[in-house]
DNA sequence: ACCTGAACACCGTTCAAGT
DNA sequence: ACCTGAACACCGTTCAAGT
């Protein structure tokens, strides 16, 4: 689950071109962090010091260069993977990924606020997400033997899981300051509580397929990207 | 917590003003029902048949659209939680809460993409919150009276458990047609199972206060309001 | 090959002019 | 009092023209 390197070019760009692509990636990365997803790409593109034209040359769409961006976060999250599997005890593992998570969804507006399904429709991103899947499965199932975690929970349930915690997490966002720091960690531990095998009660539905999760096509564009 | 009638206008409107009124209402619930809040408002005020002028002479602000919309969803909220409260069932009510809010989260792509916490600026939605939250209480006290609720979960715990329980919905809805229908009920049950007492350990955090959820001031624009 | 910036089709919102 | 629709300041994206 080691992070992979960016898609390699079909040809080497030219000079001025790279140097572009990183000047747009480096501008990007701040201007997402500081101002959510919905920051105007001239501002990006005058960050960077290019004309937008630029931009969309290397990024053809808005979602493109956040994928981009976002990258990092994954691959953030694909290394406490590799830590959650390192850890000795399988429950403490499956905490400190999630924790790790959280932590970024609460640091970096941009992953709560972009990371919805629709990122499943991008290419770069499954790849990444088929590596970090794999990660899951072996925690889960390592957990589940040692009797830490419920036996219904399958790894196709953590995107939900997450997606849970990236709701009480942005709720807690805007209350920064007026509301205990730190309150995201209240909801994870109401969650993992969920996720241990002394209260599971039956559960309503199952859980769906590997490929059920990647049969989504770009969907018609909503949320924090439409435009 | 019954349903409170909208705001009495100062005075009596024109007799073509609370047509027109009327009229932007419904089509803003049919719109945003279908579209998501991203609709434009020219759409909207086209479908009513009106001037865009128009529709911000009765709304100052898509915003304000918007919540008057969702008012209606926050209206069965409310009637929700007097059901639980009738429920004989202490831990029935709260389920009963949880699914109806999941269901209707579930069935309008506008409450859930919208009902952020940003809402909680708006002085409407303000006053709707405080009744809901006293029947909320009612429901959790005698939850834990009657040993079916964890001690240590208070009514304020309630929006973030909403908003967690959204970002899971919210992750299902673009999936819809690939998964198995309800899937939502699964993520439900996680959660609920993670309110009971059986396997509940310590949380990490302390609930905010009911003067703490309030401070929020209308937030700078941000999310699938902004623009 | 790559960059530039004017231009296009949108968006939420405003406001002079009408009735 | 209320409505209308042209106009404003944006937005993401495109494309002819330059180097």
């Amino acid at each position: 689950v080691s992070p992979e390197a960016p898609d390699a070019p079909e040809r080497p760009l030219r000079a001025d071109a790279v140097r572009n692509r990183e000047l747009l990636l480096a501008a990007a990365r701040e201007a997402f962090a500081e101002g959510g997803p919905d920051v105007a790409v001239r501002t990006i593109a005058k960050r960077a010091g290019v004309g937008p034209g630029t931009l969309f040359r290397h990024f053809p769409t808005k979602r493109d260069l956040l994928v981009a961006v976002l990258d990092g976060a994954f691959a953030g999250m694909a290394a406490s993977i590799d830590e959650g599997l390192a850890a000795e005890d399988p429950w403490e593992g499956l905490v400190h990924v999630l924790t790790a998570t959280a932590e970024l969804q609460s640091r970096d507006r941009t992953v709560l606020e972009a990371a919805g399904p629709e990122l499943f429709g991008d290419e770069h991103f499954r790849r990444r997400m088929d590596g970090m899947m794999e990660g899951i499965a072996r925690i889960i199932v390592r957990g589940q033997e040692a009797g830490a975690v419920r036996d219904d929970l399958t790894p196709e349930d953590l995107p939900f899981i997450v997606a849970a915690l990236g709701g009480a997490t942005e709720h807690c966002a805007p209350l920064e300051g007026d509301v205990p720091p730190g309150l995201w960690r209240r909801y994870l531990g109401l969650l993992l509580d969920g996720l241990r095998p002394e209260g599971a009660h039956p559960l309503p539905a199952r859980a769906p397929t590997h490929e059920q999760l990647l049969a989504v096509k770009v969907a018609k564009g909503s949320g924090a990207l439409a435009g």
